[in-house]
DNA sequence: GTGAAAGCGCTAACAT
DNA sequence: ATGTTAGCGCTTTCAC
């Protein structure tokens, strides 16, 4: 006669093999698979060695269907984007998702990758049909406001801008003084006419901008100005080429949202034979690792460190917890290289 | 009296709960929101009115445990080692990664973060514990071994080096015939005693360097030395550094296994004043973007293609439906630029 | 300390 | 075209 119900071809065997193995019941078996002190050490002890011997594996779906807190996390960014030639995400953000990734596998996480939506009823759908018990966003984006309502309805860390009205723990650079130090820099070294590259309406953007505007100032002898592009480095070049190159008004540094935008910018400048630093000063944002070894290298703001990603998978498990958790802005400063 | 089962105060629906709203039974509901066609037109469009008005989203564990095939796909690479200043992956592999989730999402796949294992036990049991119904490992990383053996009890495709006799489907660029146009191009150029610059003990690293022996050659006229470093920017500029300073034998090429290593050459052999192109040409792998706008611009090796990630998810599907896949070289060319 | 019974939310098999 | 019944693999009562 054949075997009862046990391992089947599949080759995956449940707790009702391990049960008629060990001679117990299937309850016994999940108990003392859990440590569970209900169980004489013995029985466990036995029953740990046949798990490991036949490879069981428990079934994670039947787990979360039993109801056991999901250990999964969703990271939210913008990779649908990184198709040939479109805006693809900044080198920096692939940086961050490694550091996530890491921070959340050793705490025993499922790492899940989800897509930007366009509605809070998306994301909700979206983060509830794969069975996150919360989710990480790398940048705002551009959706606030739809953050703000999701936060409500979900556990959120957005990685971006710290926004005084925020309903949702966010963890960023300080990017208002990260802007103001560039204000200064430039200022310091006497230029007058400025470039704003990158487009305000990403959060992140906006405050770098606004901190520069702050520090800077704009009088009769300092003049700003805006080019809204997004994070992808031909159409920085591109655009800035046609800046300059359109109209030869004077230009005598530039402020780039990051640090791959700030290298856009440098080729075109010096595609018209213009001298970095001494006709146009270029500083960037993030120092990404290219940006040292970059010719010339970079002037870049760079945060106070590289804890960002274990912040942020610290800052989810407290409000997984309950606990109300606060934004964090890291400190930034300035590295003066050749720009 | 309360709500007999309802929307508990969770605030999610279950499919019990949309069947006594519509007035039918729980399989009638299942039916409908899967289109099954055994279900009245009229009742059909009820059912799937009043779950797009209640918010429903189905229950995925209790799904799985059906049986109902995953819909999810593991990807395999070293984010771990993407401390500070460890070897952290290159950039291309996050380009792909980016490429991959996106082909993934769009055909309605989970996409899960897995870390490197050191054991084909520990990547079944990973594998089989989040449910995935496949993996896509982004390199080899020098498991070539572990992946024969992983390959026969689980559905995985490979992104790296197409080994002649590798028992599973891999993709990835020609990396014999990319070694052999840099071969024959530093050889064209007049070359006579070659670094190459990368860890052989990675699957794809070799390859490039055995093309390049076969087709460079080695005579009296003509040495080639190895220096193997991981795939940090640090690591290789350093080690570069010290070869060059150390030792002042003469050295006229550089042949990096990717273009960030050929970047860290080039800023090594800059720091000792030497000039590249001229006295030392570099030659790196990849064409990742940053490669054309660094400076010098890189000679480097371009794949076909960007299509990889979708033709890696291409492949996956395949063997999922139980279609053997067959491996893929994608085609390359020889980028000429600055060094 | 262990077993028997019930049920998580869904779908497949069989009724009708 | 719809309802009834059963069961996926596990955990949580409640007995003993």
């Amino acid at each position: 006669m054949s075997d009862t119900s046990n391992e089947r071809s599949s080759g995956r065997i449940t707790m009702v093999d391990l049960a008629r193995l060990a001679g117990v019941s299937v309850p016994t078996v999940s108990r003392a698979l859990r440590n569970l002190d209900s169980v004489l050490p013995e029985t466990r002890t036995r029953i740990h060695a046949l798990a490991a011997e036949h490879g069981f594996v428990a079934n994670a779906a039947a787990q979360a269907l039993r109801g056991r807190a999901a250990r999964k996390t969703a990271i939210v960014f913008d990779f649908q984007s990184s198709g040939p030639g479109s805006t693809s995400p900044d080198a920096f953000i692939f940086e961050l998702l490694g550091d996530v990734a890491h921070a959340l596998t050793i705490r025993d996480f499922e790492v899940t990758l989800c897509p930007r939506e366009n509605s809070v009823e998306r994301y909700e759908r979206q983060l509830t049909e794969i069975g996150a018990s919360g989710a990480i966003f790398l940048g705002q984006g551009g959706q606030h406001e739809m953050l703000q309502a999701l936060a409500a309805r979900f556990p959120i860390i957005v990685w971006g801008a710290v926004l005084p009205e925020a309903l949702y723990c966010a963890v960023g650079s300080d990017n208002f003084k990260g802007g103001q130090l560039v204000g200064e820099e430039l200022k310091g070294r006497k230029r007058t006419s400025i470039l704003l590259l990158g487009n305000p309406q990403t959060e992140q953007v906006r405050l770098r901008f606004e901190g520069f505007r702050a520090s800077y100032g704009v009088g009769q002898h300092r003049m700003i100005e805006t080019l809204p592009v997004g994070f992808s480095y031909e159409e920085a070049y591109r655009a800035v080429l046609n800046r300059i190159k359109d109209t030869p008004k004077r230009l005598d540094g530039i402020f780039a949202a990051t640090d791959t935008l700030a290298m856009a910018a440098i080729r075109a400048v010096r595609e018209i034979d213009l001298v970095v630093p001494d006709d146009v000063a270029v500083v960037g944002y993030n120092d990404i690792p290219q940006s040292q070894a970059f010719d010339p290298p970079l002037t870049t703001i760079r945060e106070d460190d590289r804890r960002a990603g274990s912040l942020l998978v610290e800052k989810l498990m407290q409000i997984r917890d309950g606990v109300r958790a606060s934004s964090v802005r890291l400190d930034v400063t300035l590295v003066r290289r050749a720009t």
